[in-house]
DNA sequence: CGCCGCCTACTTACGGCGTAAGGTATTACT
DNA sequence: AGTAATACCTTACGCCGTAAGTAGGCGGCG
């Protein structure tokens, strides 16, 4: 007999498929219910055969936000946003609220995006694409860089400082900032640019004092502006 | 022989040093340090022993958020602030950035926080007194309440939705309601309010997508005008 | 054809976790 | 002194992530 005649119920498992499942386990059943031994058994399998597909439980993590980080970039890619030249804040609008329909299908993400110690490519696609919009509406860098931290969670539909502390990654290779430059191309013409033009900086990225206090004044100045259109009102 | 005299070093463990301990170890150690083994070590203690003084570990967590809180609403409390009438926003600025001190100090707690399922009493303290700065200023109670939404993690220097989703707690009972009103008097006047002027909820709290989209706009519309002053100038 | 190495999956085992249940010694009060 | 409570310890169970070693099916080579 030929031997793919035999095990009938044994689909290879790849690590697709494997991220597909962690995916949908955490989704409905919670992040907590992710677990090696639990996700194997969702898959018919012992839980050491998932090592084959992963390197381990922080890997599996990294892997799913990357999954669902191409899942968002995918949808949003595919909407047809107003002319960020025309006005970039209803084309950021669009792609905040698609971005946050997204998260909400996978409520966990804040929680592990925030427990990432590496930032994931995808999300970083997704923030580039932020900072298109932004340009196009006539930020300079500078300016388009602080948006980005008061928006923060905001534009995702949540969490907070991304690249926040430590990420000192010593491996800044040129070939990984090749790689970089040509998938978020926006973005590092951002950096290259804002590297230069703060040097209160030691050589790590943002003042983060600063940048929490540009978004906290940005939202005060915002809540004034309400309050006395509707007192006038 | 007194029985006093003989234990030297057996200094009796109290709910406070339990805390205490507990917070410092959080804060030098990471969050994934406190276990109950590892706290207990370091009290020299077995781990079974600290369930005299807590419950359990989620409510040792629930009480390290109410212990740093507490020293929240002390230093805030200790601020003398601009008058909020006079000038709202430059309280809340300094109120705020007090906040975000403390919490530099506890880099574990939007972590935990995020992850708690009730409410913090210390916590609600802190956004009574955000309350009583925007009615001061001239907010009314609905208005106040978006801003809540909108400021969301800014004021503490993180987190956001506090009291998210299925919070139902079937223990609304009067005697709880009783106490928070005189613990948080500004914040209970808002919600008496603002759950009337919402007939669009069932009855769980906020709309999320509401609150969410007028956070956005804020935020959208204050930068909009950076931008133009900006390109102005 | 046989053999080999590889890939995949399984097995076993270790140390750590939270905590239920039950034991013991110190203290406090009568 | 006797009793009851309190504070602490011991043991044990079922989870967890994962290191290490094992077995079976595969293609490619001689």
């Amino acid at each position: 007999m030929t031997s793919t005649a035999r095990s009938t119920s044994r689909r290879p498992l790849s690590r697709d498929r494997v991220l597909r499942r962690a995916v949908k386990l955490a989704d409905t059943s919670g992040l907590a219910a992710v677990s090696m031994r639990r996700l194997g058994q969702d898959l018919g399998v012992e839980a050491m055969s998932l090592y084959n597909h992963v390197k381990g439980k922080e890997a599996l993590l990294d892997a799913m936000v990357e999954h669902v980080g191409a899942e968002l970039n995918a949808e949003v890619d595919a909407l047809d946003l107003p002319d960020p030249a025309q006005d970039w804040a209803a084309a950021l609008r669009a792609r905040s609220l698609a971005a946050r329909v997204v998260m909400l299908r996978h409520p966990w993400m804040p929680t592990v995006l925030e427990s990432r110690t590496t930032m994931s490519l995808e999300i970083v696609r997704y923030y580039d694409g932020v900072v298109a919009i932004l340009t196009a509406g006539g930020f300079d860098h500078d300016l388009t860089h602080h948006c980005l931290h008061a928006l923060g969670s905001r534009v995702l539909g949540f969490t907070q400082e991304l690249f926040d502390p430590g990420d000192t990654g010593e491996d800044t290779s040129e070939e990984v900032m090749a790689q970089m430059a040509q998938a978020v191309p926006n973005l590092m013409a951002m950096l290259a640019e804002v590297a230069h033009d703060e040097p209160g900086q030691t050589l790590g990225w943002c003042d983060d004092q600063t940048e929490f206090e540009f978004g906290l004044d940005v939202l005060l100045d915002g809540l004034e502006r309400r309050r006395v259109s509707r007192t006038r009102k």
